[in-house]
DNA sequence: TGTACATTTGCACAACCATTCAAATGAAAA
DNA sequence: TTTTCATTTGAATGGTTGTGCAAATGTACA
């Protein structure tokens, strides 16, 4: 028997034990990269900030973004899956925009924090 | 010559003008997503977390975040040429920190979104 | 000096992901 | 109905990336 291989050793275990749970109350650090994931992509990005303008349809979109119908198509589906974007058909045409306005307060700060370094 | 073929086919001329000059201000988009990148993945998300609440040497994450330690370094790394992530050493123990305390305001309006929808 | 231990680094690999092509769907116009 | 066109979908692919193992680094202590 290995005795304390891979153990791994705390050295401030009060400290940790503090953070462990502070850290335990909100939402899974799972749920929020999940979130996080939809929109740390120059494509997605750019989809975001377009509709937060206009509600546009899909070529539009793909004149704005600079890709492909189909690849565009395909993150289209990607954020209405995680209920970022919303659509409508009309004819031929599907209007995209976005479901949650104050997605932007968040991009803002982000555009803040990168002006600042 | 193949004639129009993959021509990008512009439906609201006038609207894509104008939201494009729209987007043309701020950060690009690629630098932005850069950023998110480094949020968003539960791994780093952890490590901030567990930062914002303490300065702590790598061994005292490795038990918060749950990973081997090689592993936990080179996230340590990977925020630490971000900027994210600050440390000082101090005899054989490193010990990090946050460089940015108002990257929380970002991650709480995160956490906010979650719990609405 | 040599030992012990916290941390970093290089390498390798499996898993994921953004993109494109080609084909399918569906709706309007001819 | 047939054609045209906007959009979606499935499959394939090249590239990225998060992770662990093993070795290296560096610091304190005996």
């Amino acid at each position: 028997m290995s005795s304390d291989v891979c153990d791994i050793s705390i050295i401030h275990q009060d400290e940790v034990d503090r953070v462990a749970k502070a850290m335990a109350s909100g939402p899974s650090a799972s749920a929020m990269a999940d979130f996080l994931k939809a929109l740390a992509d120059p494509t997605r990005l750019k989809v975001i900030q377009a509709l937060h303008h206009a509600e546009l349809c899909v070529c539009d979109l793909t004149a704005l973004v600079g890709i492909s119908v189909s690849g565009l198509s395909h993150q289209l589906r990607y954020l209405r899956n995680k209920n970022i974007v919303k659509f409508r058909k009309e004819g031929k045409l599907a209007y995209y925009s976005l479901t949650d306005e104050h997605i932007s307060q968040l991009l803002d700060l982000v555009s803040e924090h990168i002006n600042e370094s």
